[in-house]
DNA sequence: GGCACATAGTTGACGCCTAAACTATTGATG
DNA sequence: CATCAATAGTTTAGGCGTCAACTATGTGCC
């Protein structure tokens, strides 16, 4: 992989051994992949967007982010937030901005660390996001429902794979 | 999949049959399915998105575009890259206007519709996507390698399936 | 010709998201 | 205990992306 202008080279030289043949394929292949990958996700994430928006009058990330807090009742750092969102600090700043205005959250001052925020669903908050969360999973269902059970776990199986090593490449 | 809020009320009654178990897990099955699909597509993302900044201090969007034009060596109209790269008109007219003004690209007016525009590489253009583009292949290749070749085929083929189910749903 | 409607592209307002700089606090180490 | 690095969170500047309103041009129909 680290050689690639050379292996042009000997291509070019019309002198094809099998292990180029393969190398040229496979990154044909992966750039096919990662393409179709992003197409997909790009394709259901716009879908969720426009339903959120159009029936809830609301947008994915403040969906997410209380569908963490949902998950977590005893509340979540800032920085946990950050990290579980996959999102920078500063854009978890000014979304829990957002929904703390609307009431739908609130920050609690953590009494043993005087810097840290612990955020909280409100009563509202948890009655606005289950609404949501029941329509969601539905149009969830109905956008996957052109695969097979069988097919959808062994999408979910391989792209666990993929993002384990994803996880241990960014490691390095 | 209309009826989630009667199946949940049944749930309660504690009547589950093997129907409405399959129901619930298939929801689960999807959700999970479509987190990680997204988990996915954003750690890639993310990594090419830094690999771009950082190597030649450019951005994902521009280089998607550069690309469209690349495979189209007689120029796409505003309308066609914005169909390619799935996004909006008003969007591609932003990241035109910056690689117009770094010199990479060029409005053409179109003597038989005035009021459309080809947009066409221009030699520097053509120049600085070659050496972006063979470090981007080599990335996405390393991005991948978790997978075996068989794997790849595996996941794009049950991604094409689920692509055109998508696009299918959304025509409706 | 003239009117209505569609299409190509741009603009403006706004939200999401990042990187980098900043403040305040904590904790570890001499 | 004093200092210095690490951490929690916020702010700022700027790019990406959307939608909706707008301009200008093309098209079809009478």
């Amino acid at each position: 992989m680290a050689d690639l202008a050379g292996k042009r080279a000997m291509l070019k030289a019309a002198d094809r051994s099998d292990l180029e043949t393969r190398m040229s394929d496979e990154h044909h292949q992966s750039l096919k992949l990662w393409l179709r990958l992003l197409a997909c996700a790009n394709l259901i994430e716009a879908e969720v967007r426009g339903r959120l928006r159009a029936e809830f009058d609301t947008t994915l990330p403040r969906f997410d982010l209380l569908a963490q807090l949902e998950r977590h009742a005893d509340g979540l750092k800032m920085s946990e937030l950050s990290q579980r969102l996959m999102v920078t600090g500063g854009n978890v700043t000014g979304i829990t901005d957002q929904l703390e205005s609307e009431g739908l959250v609130v920050r609690e001052s953590d009494p043993a660390d005087r810097r840290a925020y612990t955020v909280k669903l409100t009563p509202a908050g948890r009655r606005a996001f289950a609404r949501m969360a029941t329509a969601h999973e539905e149009w969830v269902v109905e956008l996957f429902a052109g695969l097979y059970a069988g097919e959808k776990e062994q999408v979910y199986r391989l792209l666990a794979k993929l993002k384990l090593s994803l996880e241990k490449e960014k490691k390095k």
